[in-house]
DNA sequence: TGCCTGTTGCAAACGGTTCGCAACTATGGA
DNA sequence: TCCATAGTTGCGAACCGTTTGCAACAGGCA
């Protein structure tokens, strides 16, 4: 979820380039989504925030999650609703979001991008369509329930 | 939207078959989603009931949709919010939806299934995953556009 | 035809999200 | 460093799309 080189700059830096205020409530925000190792929906956000700020306000985290999904600093998913009707938030690193989602595990994967720069010089050539962000979610069966499955019906 | 073949059996076939009683309200819900020439978010799904069933009542496009989503027949989209946060209601065909969603002009395109094919080869070889129910949703501008900005700029 | 059970209409309840407002505070300039 | 100002927050009520409980109704099968 956080695979942000050395260089780039944080959800934070790209907070402020954008004109928000760097307020105490977006802080903990911000270094909480940079640095979840899984996705999170609204109230996990919310409840993770208490942890770091116990006086955040339930609103404050909507309104901030709003904010950062209109200037594309966040994107929302459903991942297929594989796990229900669930909404989570990640930040948007580039443009490009690819989930493998495990129907088995509930597993997420995330490929590489050369995966993306392909099918995307495909669809400018075959289609005439130039993307700019693109999510693309499969369900299906991970490696290891492969295996799993294999090894249980030998 | 609605690109069955000759042969395969329609949504009200297919709900018929997964046990489901065919009342006239479903009727009306499964001919509309069928023939939907564009997506349809739950309250535009009453709207078209209502011309048909006037006293179709809310909730029960409500139940249906959700029946229809749990056994897969009909899948949920927020077409990358491009449009707001509607959430729009389509039939699954097969198990694939490739949405192409203009920002200028807010169409969308459904390309090829060839597309789909060698996607999926690609994923089976290098991530080991086996995907079975796909979403590929870009954001984008689309060849009508791109040459009117060509034409505005020129 | 008649029973059985799934389905519907209705209206109230629900729950996640938003909103209005006063208090607060990050930020930039004096 | 302090101030002014406009963006943010906490609070709680309101909102509104969706769900639910229940009694009446109607497909589907014998």
């Amino acid at each position: 979820m956080s695979s942000r080189r050395h260089e780039d700059p944080g959800l934070l830096e790209r907070m402020k380039a954008r004109g928000l205020r760097l307020t105490g409530q977006r802080r903990v925000l911000a270094d909480l989504l940079e640095n979840a190792e899984e996705h999170l929906d609204a109230e996990e956000v919310f409840q993770r925030a208490r942890v770091a700020d116990g006086a955040i306000h339930r609103a404050t985290v909507y309104r901030t999650l709003n904010t950062l999904k209109k200037l594309g600093l966040v994107d929302e998913l459903d991942l297929m609703h594989v796990s229900g009707e669930r909404h989570y938030y990640e930040i948007r690193p580039s443009t490009l979001h690819i989930h493998l989602v495990c129907t088995a595990c509930k597993g997420v994967e995330e490929p590489s991008e050369r995966f993306w720069e392909d099918l995307k010089r495909r669809v400018e050539h075959d289609n005439g369509f130039r993307p700019e962000v693109v999510r693309i979610e499969m369900a299906g069966i991970c490696k290891s329930c492969q295996r799993k499955r294999a090894r249980s019906t030998a």
